[in-house]
DNA sequence: AAAAAACGAGCGAGCGCTCGCTTTATATCC
DNA sequence: GGATATAAAGCGAGCGCTCGCTCGTTTTTT
């Protein structure tokens, strides 16, 4: 089994990490030469961003917001980008990117087990998700506002993640584990459990629920409807 | 059993019956007097801001834009409200009250089924979002740029409806129906896949699920999770 | 001293909102 | 019933201000 300490040791999605995936993203349009550089202000400017945009909305959140917040002038700023959308495009582009990385390769071993598999899903979307809070309630909240190309990209995405949950409930039911009338729309159904818990988090952070916690209840409430109603359950 | 149709056919949530809800309550600011044309332009302006607002957000949407859309001119519309923040407010009040109306009184006959109860509940909050389908989109979406007054009555109308659930559960659960380790955690698993409905469904209209079919999934997944593990089920 | 990076005043556009004015509906009088 | 007076409703140019963004200049690094 694994928990939330695990995942963080596994993956490097410290800000400094991400920015520097940023940078190669778009190293063309970056007009800073020195990576060192470059990536401690584009630490600032996302940090900023993020916050910023969280409390009042990307579109609320003026650049000179951004310049009084994050210490760096308003020409400094557009070395980092061409135009405010571009930011948002930025941002949203690592999300995607890392969600594609981190759940895009299950481990090999549960390729034969569908209920650890979801339960792997589960547990794996909901860690990412915690430990880039403020990446997945920007991208989550933004996506109306995205420009075209960006809401398709926040699409794809959900549509990808939604179709991993149905294949291990297919491959569930196929094997006999799992009863399920119909897996796409079982699916459908879990994926906005899994995004309650950043998009609400503060409500449950008061109810006192961990990432562990909610992991936990979230797979039981999940397995529980979606087991075979036998005697012996699927061992934990 | 219920069906879309006939909770429309006992609930007038028309615009202009929401409308001259609206002019009720905001009767000391609007300056208009006759209420047969407030209430007509009431419906010309919360319509053409529900569309605006939803295509692009709420502070994106210029007044100009509105008076543009809606046929009536920027001295015409502050007849209506005295702030932009005021309009927002008009229409989430509208919201939250219409789910204290429909949601808070359940039918008396099922105080004592619970599992009844939780059906009841699940369906009308889905064919309650369905009706006023673009209010809940705008409650939702806008809910974090909301002045401090409207994020309260927005968390606290969630709540309400989160202890609704939870109190059918424990209900379910002391009379021996159900199996829930934790009712409350339950409940806020639940409220996620019932906002799931308004939140995304166009993509849910893409996939050919209608509400009632949507209700059925759902209570079927809910009822899976939630159900003793008995032979025989509470009848549908 | 050359190159890289950061600076921030200033531009035009567009914002929420106001207010003096015009148009339309209703009440009053002969 | 038409003329007149008053109230109600609607209008939209324009105000002060903030927005995203630019660019000539200054500071820092090499």
């Amino acid at each position: 089994m694994s928990s939330f300490q695990e995942f963080q040791a596994r993956h490097d999605l410290s800000m400094e990490a991400l920015c520097a995936r940023i940078l190669e993203r778009h190293a063309a349009t970056i007009r800073v030469k020195k990576p060192a550089v470059a990536i401690a202000n584009l630490a600032r400017i996302v940090e900023t961003t993020l916050t910023l945009a969280n409390r009042k909305g990307f579109h609320s959140m003026s650049l000179r917001d951004l310049t009084e917040q994050s210490g760096l002038s308003m020409g400094a700023l557009y070395a980092y980008f061409d135009s405010k959308d571009t930011l948002l495009m930025m941002i949203l582009g690592q999300v995607v990117g890392v969600v594609e990385e981190v759940l895009g390769r299950p481990p090999e071993a549960l390729a034969t087990d569908p209920a650890s598999r979801l339960r792997w899903l589960l547990e794996t979307h909901l860690y990412l998700t915690e430990a880039m809070h403020p990446w997945f309630v920007f991208a989550y909240m933004e996506a109306k506002a995205f420009p075209k190309e960006g809401r398709e990209l926040a699409v794809s995405s959900e549509m990808m993640t939604e179709s991993m949950i149905a294949d291990a409930l297919a491959d569930g039911v196929a094997r006999g584990l799992f009863a399920v009338p119909d897996v796409s729309m079982a699916a459908v159904l879990i994926k906005p459990m899994l995004q309650d818990w950043y998009v609400k988090r503060a409500k449950h952070r008061r109810r006192g629920v961990t990432p562990d916690l909610y992991a936990e209840q979230l797979i039981a409430f999940v397995e529980a409807a979606v087991r075979l109603r036998t005697m012996q359950a699927a061992g934990r």
